[in-house]
DNA sequence: CCACGAACCTGTATC
DNA sequence: CGATACAGGTTCGTG
């Protein structure tokens, strides 16, 4: 994996959206924070069919197999493993997370995510041409949108460094993901999940 | 309950419908017949869906909660109870039948008849804007349905009389309803089944 | 391979 | 006005 996080985004993209706000949850309380590496998974810029009525994002298919299926409890064997239900973080964080059925439907041959993703959509006012994000620390999962045409910021915003306060010293250890090397850099606690 | 059954309609009301005819079963055999009191349990109107391609007819909740969870085998405690199998009997009489299944889908937070249901509409030609009608008597349970706009002949339909040959003497004491008081009246046997 | 049926999901009306 | 009930969809297994 890559590792070209930029330090210096992390409060641009905080202030990026203001409103929404935080649900409760373990809210990114100010205090102890520390730093998880987040890797960028995939982005996809979104059909009006993915953002209409049918309900349902359509993730392509050498995406969903390499970073989705993966993460999906027992399904790594490649499995049909029939609505899987995934949850992501928010990435701007606040403590918000969006609960997903990941399915295969064998009719179209292709992987979609449809139970709770209309809510995503309708939070975040996404819209046809906007990017989704899906990004990965450890067994965590984000999830951020940006806006069609706003261009990146600063060099392709494929990993992004976000605060993290973890509920309790012992979360990272409940990750079901298999260990990823630590390392701490510039008094940071970072975990590089998922080598390949 | 209602004690306002009227003696007069029994003839009219199986005159009603002369089609259909009984498929066999414990058929209505005219000797040695007997009077049970039903008692209204819920109608509904149906909608498009109900008698559309969804196979399905949504049993509004608190009628479901009131008389149908109540006669599941297992599931007077509220449980869940998924997909019980209710037999109801033709309400018209002829010792026809009909198997409903009757479950709860938690997605929808409703209760639902599935299984069987399709072959009651098509037999009944049940449309759009009809009424179903759900009765009891004792742990028997009966459906019966009627047009659309077709007013009640007498007083409203809550309550009818209807010959019942009892297959066998203990038929009544079979019934795992609570016992319910008796009376005869005009040389019938009558049930008054669930005082309320 | 198609038709049917059972299960599941969601927007909207309603209280 | 938030929660809930339900009417109307879609998907998918099965025969």
């Amino acid at each position: 994996m890559a590792l070209t996080a930029a330090l210096g985004r992390r409060g641009a993209e905080q202030d990026q959206e203001g409103g929404g706000g935080g649900n409760g949850g373990n809210g990114n309380g100010g205090g102890e924070g520390r730093m998880i590496m987040r890797e960028h998974m995939f982005d996809k810029v979104v059909t009006p069919s993915d953002v209409g009525k049918l309900n349902r994002l359509v993730v392509p298919k050498h995406f969903a197999e390499r970073h989705l299926l993966p993460r999906v409890p027992g399904g790594a064997a490649g499995a049909a493993c029939p609505g899987a239900v995934l949850r992501f973080e928010d990435g701007r964080g606040g403590g918000k997370a969006w609960a997903f059925r990941f399915s295969y439907w064998s009719s179209s041959q292709s992987y979609v995510i449809t139970k709770g993703w209309s809510a995503f959509v309708r939070d975040r006012r996404l819209a046809a041409g906007d990017t989704v994000s899906f990004c990965r620390a450890g067994a965590r999962l984000f999830i951020d949108c940006r806006r069609r045409g706003a261009g990146v910021v600063s060099a392709p915003t494929t990993c992004l460094l976000v605060p993290v306060a973890l509920p309790q010293q012992a979360t990272l250890d409940q990750d079901r993901a298999p260990r990823g090397r630590r390392l701490r850099l510039f008094g940071v606690d970072l975990e590089l999940a998922g080598a390949e």
